[in-house]
DNA sequence: TTGTACGCGTTATCAG
DNA sequence: CTGATAACGCGTACAA
């Protein structure tokens, strides 16, 4: 049996002592004493029998060497590259984190890697990071972004690779969706607020901007309270939106301010009934809180509120915050999983997953001290 | 002029409607008359001076066809993959996020794209973790790890790609290092906390086990406590060392009955002087506030608190939380820099940078109601 | 059943 | 200055 020869000998000028850089298909061919072709199909088609004899020389021959294939050559070959793209409007938001937690154990456990692109809240650079992570041929998207770029969508279907949509839908594009039932949680919370016995509400919501969750959400709660009937003997509930403006760099605390007057004024709108709020997410609870400190107010007492995403800090400020908790783990599971059927081929109209959120009751929506609101009946007429 | 072929003519059975596949180089080439070396220098080897001519229609033709190299070609060919490896330990950290953030930010700018790999707070996948990304050629790590995998080290330094560790060492591996400077930030806080008249100190961390921030931090309250000499008339910190434990699933809140007798423990001890607590980290913060809540105690009264993390929440808990900002994202930032520098080619001894951490006071540590302490000289004679 | 030869998209080398 | 050619590591028709 002839001694193995040096692997990288082609390199002259290489230094004997270079470290044993990876071992190619050629390697363990040579090892083994096969072509790189017999190697190639004991690794890809198991099914396709082979000598046993041969079986065992190249499975010897792979686990000395420790080889193991070049997903970047695979690639190039087959055009499948074992890798996932996901485009994320904001890392700091903790539900893009938890949808990336639940994408990536997904993916990791399929044998895919996560290649991920953050826009930072820039949404207009969606079609860049797309189109950056085309470059290295992922095999489908995962977007978590704000879909109010237009071209994204053209590129997607350009592509042709498949793509999945979390929690916000992109206008023109045919794609699966996951999210949470906006509709069904932003019901559960004017229930649950309106039989602890708030009765004037406002929706606080960061501008709407024709992005879908948003819009969902705030249709729901427009849906489901009666605007402005408090002359009515049912005990419907009123309620208005507000836009909390973002904050600028120029004048920080504008909207604090501005959501100062907002709360105020639906104060002075309930007229003694109890009022209460209902925040979009846990960005603006936080806004919001800050709003009431300033005022000197506190959640359960001068205000009720309950606001979506239950994050790990709600039970500890103030009374605790009511929330609607989202699957979001799961939401980014599910968006994986959608997105490795279709890679396996599974050729179905674009499907909706929209799964229940789950109402935490703490401190912030207990009923609240004036019970005058109670006296009303709970169920119309 | 001969109207040009359509692409991928090679394969018959392909519809004529097929997606218009990415160009590639051969494509521009035929398109501008020229071979694809020429098209390959125009593009990477631009001092090597072309003829106006050719440069123009090679020019035309690429952004004719809207052509960009393939980078896992280029990665095939020359090595390098223009990619980053970033493995974190639980991509649920505040920590990590900001990391995670400032890193892609610089590598973005750079032409690289982020690979991430999350460990979900499994240590053991460590290795794996290396070997994957590696098997798709990143240049180098950045690792945000626990550095408890010995097996990790040694793969990295095999691998001869550069590492830069951020926030945890790892004991036999060559890197650059940057990390909070846990001995200043410790300081500063028991300077502040005593200041405030706070006397009788109790430092909470997770288990250390050997992780060196965990260890350092630790270390550093040590040298800052000193330890029950409370009989002494100087105005000395005195101060003891908890282990948080983890939650476990069978007794979720085990830890925090825990906490209850340890902070109880504290105020025993400190038989009437102001008594404090100094978190290691936001979790641990998080777990604190809710054995305090269970004690019906509050922040700034019964006990101070002084904790590791600003996060957005910090300033709405209790009275506020007074915490250790980190500058997590030029961490990620500098963390990448050097990653970048060390792929320029730069070799230096490996490197520690450290930065400082910016003591934020809010209502935890506020000068406690009793003034006991406070009659004691601040500077010892 | 196994080996040979080619091509995936690039870049580097060597002629011309 | 430019073009042909080989090679990077791999998968797969095709031939043996």
């Amino acid at each position: 049996m002839p001694a193995p020869k040096s692997p990288r000998a082609s390199t002259p000028s290489a230094p004997a002592t270079a470290s044993p850089a990876r071992a190619t298909i050629a390697d363990v061919a040579r090892e083994a004493g096969v072509s790189k072709a017999t190697v190639s199909r004991f690794l890809n088609h198991r099914d396709t029998l082979l000598t046993p004899d041969i079986a065992a020389r190249v499975e010897r021959a792979v686990s000395a060497l420790g080889y193991s294939p070049s997903p970047m050559a695979q690639a190039l070959k087959r055009g499948r590259s074992r890798l996932i793209g996901l485009v994320v409007a904001d890392v700091t938001n903790p539900y893009s984190v938890a949808v990336l937690r639940g994408a990536e154990q997904v993916c990791q456990e399929a044998g895919y890697l996560v290649m991920l692109f953050n826009l930072g809240n820039d949404s207009g650079r969606e079609r860049e990071a797309m189109a950056a992570l085309a470059s290295y041929q992922v095999e489908g998207f995962i977007l978590n972004t704000l879909g109010r770029d237009p071209e994204a969508a053209a590129e997607a279907t350009r592509q042709g690779r498949p793509v999945v949509l979390v929690d916000r839908r992109h206008s023109g594009m045919q794609a699966d969706f996951v999210s949470l039932d906006n509709a069904q949680a932003v019901q559960m919370a004017l229930t649950h607020l309106q039989a602890q016995g708030w009765r004037e509400l406002l929706y606080v919501t960061e501008p709407v901007r024709g992005v879908s969750s948003r819009t969902e959400r705030e249709a729901a709660f427009r849906a489901g309270c009666h605007p402005s009937q408090q002359g009515e003997g049912r005990a419907a509930l009123s309620g208005q939106t507000f836009e909390s403006q973002e904050a600028r760099p120029e004048a920080p605390d504008a909207p604090v301010l501005a959501l100062m007057a907002a709360l105020q004024a639906l104060r002075e709108r309930a007229a003694g009934r109890p009022a209460a709020v209902l925040s979009s997410n846990s960005v603006v609870t936080l806004r919001l809180s800050a709003a009431m400190a300033r005022l000197g107010w506190q959640w359960g007492r001068e205000l009720g509120l309950v606001g979506f995403d239950d994050t790990d800090w709600a039970p500890h400020v103030g009374p605790g915050i009511s929330t609607i908790a989202q699957p979001t783990h799961d939401l980014g599971r599910l968006a994986a999983n959608c997105l490795l059927e279709r890679l396996r081929g599974l050729s179905l109209a674009p499907r909706q997953i929209l799964l229940p959120g789950t109402l935490v009751a703490r401190g912030s929506s207990r009923a609240p001290a004036n019970p005058e609101a109670l006296r009303q009946e709970p169920t119309p007429p």
